[in-house]
DNA sequence: AAAGTGCCCAACCGCGTATGA
DNA sequence: CTCATACGCGGTTGGGCACTT
């Protein structure tokens, strides 16, 4: 079966867009506003793909575009935003690695297993460039992935440049270790849950992370908050006689996820919005704040959440009704 | 000066989701 | 409910240019 494409590619034009083309593009979006992509191409007269106008509008010619280098305050509210919303999977590992060597496993692998299993849920459904360029003024999700991609020297590299990087050493930029934040080159990232592997993001968790047998009843409960408009998420051990912990201070016998609307502030994340307002409101979309230990989680909205909080099977289901369940 | 190399980034691609008939 | 279309996303490509040899 043949890919669908967007367009007709023997009558529509491709390649770089002209002066001529940017001005017949802003001057219809100026006069009829943006969306109907496909129809602006016809009715402004451009032979280009509905896709390709939307693109060329949004990522160039939309007058709130910024243009000039990142700035060094850009460059590092991204790497913090692309250390909380992740490439995939592989960004909070030694967090997560370093929470669970601190409890026990034989109490809690089924709850954290389903844990990990809600976080590669949550991951698999967000979206990551368009939501750092959300909180950076001026710039475009387009233009933060490439700058990302440069940084990190996972860029583009196509078959006439691949085939030998090793010589004349090409110019290094600083670059960091995602996961901790240090500056170092060459950068070391943890392991990585590719995409196109054939193993999903919950086997990947449970083949990295070794627990032993056993079940575990758990009752699962997500409420709002009394103080604020947060949501906790959480999964408590119901079994009597739980196992003995690794060591004194880690006899854990619940663990939970606290969902805290946070509004956008490019000084820092934080701050309490309140769920229905913040929701409602595009132009500071609320980002949730997943704390599982010292790995934070960052989501772009709420809707599936919500729906989930007045499910009838998350109280008192055992795990593997959840819906991130395999 | 010319050729080779590699980076940058605009543009393209395919896919998943939203929307409306 | 189904299907077609539009939209929006992350991943990828490749032309052009700066730099190196």
């Amino acid at each position: 079966m043949g890919r669908r494409l967007c367009c007709d590619k023997e009558e529509v034009k491709k390649r770089a867009w002209s002066a001529e083309e940017d001005l017949i593009l802003t001057d219809y979006v100026k006069a009829h506003g943006e969306g109907r992509w496909e129809s602006v191409s016809k009715k402004a007269g451009l032979n280009r793909c509905g896709k390709s106008c939307r693109l060329r509008w949004l990522n160039y010619l939309r007058p709130d575009i910024k243009r000039g280098n990142i700035s060094p305050e850009e460059e590092e509210l991204i790497f913090r935003l692309h250390r909380l919303l992740g490439n995939r999977l592989n960004i909070n590992f030694p967090s997560i690695t370093s929470f669970l060597s601190r409890i026990s496993r034989d109490l809690v692998h089924r709850l954290v297993i389903s844990h990990l299993r809600f976080i590669s849920w949550i991951y698999i459904r967000m979206c990551r460039w368009s939501l750092i360029a959300g909180r950076l003024p001026g710039r475009t999700a387009n233009e933060i992935k490439n700058y990302w991609n440069t940084l990190h020297g996972k860029s583009s590299r196509t078959s006439k440049n691949k085939k030998d990087l090793s010589r004349n050493s090409p110019k290094k930029k600083m670059q960091r270790d995602v996961s901790t934040g240090v500056l170092q080159n060459p950068v070391q990232l943890s392991p990585v849950w590719e995409k196109d592997t054939s193993v999903s993001p919950a086997e990947f968790w449970a083949s990295m992370l070794k627990f032993s047998e056993g079940d575990i009843k758990a009752r699962v409960s997500i409420q709002q908050g009394e103080l604020h408009d947060n949501y906790c998420f959480s999964i408590d051990c119901v079994e009597s006689g739980s196992p003995p912990p690794v060591n004194s201070d880690t006899n854990i016998t619940s663990t939970s996820i606290e969902m805290e609307n946070h509004q956008s502030n490019t000084e820092s994340l934080s701050g309490f919005g309140h769920g229905e307002d913040v929701r409602e409101d595009d132009a500071d979309d609320p980002v949730m704040n997943f704390d599982f230990g010292d790995c934070d989680v960052f989501l772009p909205s709420l809707p599936s959440l919500a729906d989930l909080m007045n499910s009838d099977i998350l109280v008192g289901s055992n795990l593997s009704s959840l819906p991130w369940s395999d």
